[in-house]
DNA sequence: AAGATCGTCTTCCATATGGG
DNA sequence: CCCATATGGAAGACGATCTT
């Protein structure tokens, strides 16, 4: 199955692969550990060799190698180098060799790159990494502390509760400290935004969560969740409020060049992006307040870097992050990803979780177009041509499968294994050619939908119907229509710590549980 | 080990056909 | 009616397997 940078699979078959040919002698994921400045490490190394005094760190990847960026193999170094200190230290050796292999999971072949350090320079280089970490872990753990001292003792922006609105925040307060899921319902007119912000705010520190994600489904939804934020802020009594607070905005709504394709070849704002991004960040972490859109807009474009791109590196930054609900849903959404990425407890909630189910649907389905492929066959370049090609003929064969009966719509039982072959080829062809050679949009587009395709025909199943329809010639489409998206969201819903879906309308209960993946024990 | 054979898949070209 | 789409055939490339 192919992918632009190898899958998780591949890269530990890769692991294997190399590690099988190193022959005796050698120690694989060699646990190392380690105390620096006061700080307790950990790791495992992929080879050590202790004979021959050389340690080894394996990296796949996939086509030439100079498509690695500066950057990422600067890490890699790093990371190989820190494990060396530590190595050192652990077996008292005074030098090691290092290397770097990079292995290609196509071609089957290692690229290595030695280099021999002393145990000395290597403890150095660790204790500056370390020092750097500790001054930043600090901090961060101390605007926690502030932040939960805050939010301990948030006071309500108004002088009392409205009926009934003290009896949903207590539920909203519990539900979070005892890392539950429930489905809320509240009528309109309750004040739903505030009165469930507020007490799950409150709730974070006794619940040791360590992040807020507010998610609508609507722009204005979030829009009152932000003016809500704000009515919180100005009712507190310190001028301090040390609470992070991001706006995430789609792509669309914050891109300053949409007419470019969201490349560095082609955005200027893209080009040289994480150069500038420190800058950025840290200017975007120290304005104490609210990071909406228009602030992030300024900040970015003081630095002349994407206002997305800064919005979804401050979400890593942010204590409460207001935006869509695919953020969290989505097949690659990025909250999920941080979640997972870094242990956090978060506390969810979604507003109108109504509309859950339908836009979880439409998250998880995807539709492939002839008349797509059929437009950039005839302007596509040399190098493309058969994989299109091909791919052209696996649509003319499917049309002809399913002839039946012309205009209505047609379910497939399974999906088409010639058009999926020949959309992996073209796949493949497509990531190879626009890694280089300047950027094309139609042809990324093309490379979106049928990756995306492929993705979601991947986990094909019962949850699913493919269906195929032909509006004439030329214009057949092939959908992958996703009914129950609670196989998908299921495991968004595990790893949050605690879940609050709530809406003027959410019964009956048990039809949202079974068709979002709730909990057996939610309420 | 080189060559022969066969089937499958491409590529290229010519031609039929349906939709606007 | 015209053009883009659809399709079939021929030639060639490629790989697997069998033969000498």
């Amino acid at each position: 199955r192919y992918t632009p940078a190898p899958s998780a699979e591949e890269g530990i078959a890769g692991h294997q692969a190399i590690q099988s040919r190193r022959g005796y002698g050698y120690k694989s994921e060699h646990l190392l550990t380690g105390e620096c400045m006061g700080l307790l490490l950990s790791g495992r190394a992929d080879i050590y060799n202790p004979h021959r005094g050389r340690l080894e760190e394996i990296k796949t990847h996939r086509g030439d190698l100079s498509r690695i960026r500066e950057h990422q193999r600067a890490l890699h170094r790093a990371q190989l180098r820190a494990y060396g200190a530590l190595l050192c230290r652990q077996e008292n050796r005074k030098t090691l060799e290092l290397a770097l292999i990079y292995y290609d999971t196509g071609r089957d072949k290692e690229t290595p790159v030695v280099e021999t350090a002393s145990a000395e320079e290597l403890w150095q280089e660790l204790e500056t990494l370390c020092s750097h970490y500790k001054a930043w872990a600090e901090q961060e753990e101390h605007h926690r502390e502030q932040r939960n001292v805050l939010l301990s003792g948030l006071r309500f922006p108004f002088p009392a509760f409205r009926p009934r609105q003290r009896q949903l925040a207590e539920t909203v307060y519990k539900n979070s400290v005892k890392s539950g899921t429930l489905l809320l319902e509240a009528p309109t007119g309750l004040g739903k935004t505030l009165g469930t912000l507020f007490p799950a705010l409150m709730a974070m520190p006794a619940a040791g969560q360590d992040r807020l994600f507010y998610l609508t489904c609507r722009n204005t939804a979030r829009q009152l969740a932000m003016d809500a934020v704000a009515r919180l802020r100005s009712a507190q009594a310190a001028q301090h409020w040390p609470l992070r607070t991001l706006e995430l905005v789609s792509k669309d709504d914050a891109c300053e060049h949409p007419d470019k394709a969201c490349h560095g070849d082609s955005c200027p704002l893209a080009k040289g992006f994480f150069d500038r991004l420190p800058d950025a960040r840290a200017e975007a972490a120290q304005s104490e307040g609210t990071l909406d859109q228009h602030t992030l807009a300024k900040i970015a474009a003081g630095h002349d870097i994407c206002p997305y791109f800064l919005a979804q590196e401050m979400a890593r930054w942010s204590d409460v992050v207001i935006g869509d609900v695919n953020r969290l849903f989505d097949q690659s959404a990025l909250l999920h990803g941080l979640i997972r990425q870094n242990s956090w407890k978060a506390s969810v909630l979604v507003d109108e979780a109504h509309n859950l189910v339908d836009r979880g649907r439409g998250m998880y389905s995807v539709r492939l177009d002839q008349q797509r492929l059929l437009r950039i066959k005839k302007t596509a370049p040399k190098p493309l041509k058969s994989a299109i090609d091909r791919t052209a003929r696996a649509w003319q064969s499917l049309i002809r499968d399913c002839q039946a009966d012309t205009q209505s719509p047609e379910f497939l039982e399974t999906l088409p294994t010639q058009l999926l072959g020949a959309l992996q080829a073209m796949v493949s062809n497509l990531t190879d050619y626009l890694a280089d050679n300047p950027p094309d949009l139609a042809l990324q587009e093309l490379l979106f939908e049928s990756v995306a395709f492929m993705k979601l025909a991947d986990s094909f199943g019962d949850h699913s119907l493919c269906e195929f329809q032909r509006a004439g010639r030329g214009r057949a489409s092939l959908t992958i229509q996703n009914l129950i998206p609670a196989d998908f969201l299921r495991e968004r819903f595990e790893a949050a710590h605690s879940v609050l879906l709530f809406s003027a309308t959410l019964s009956p209960g048990v039809y949202y549980r079974d068709l979002l993946g709730l909990p057996e024990d939610s309420r």
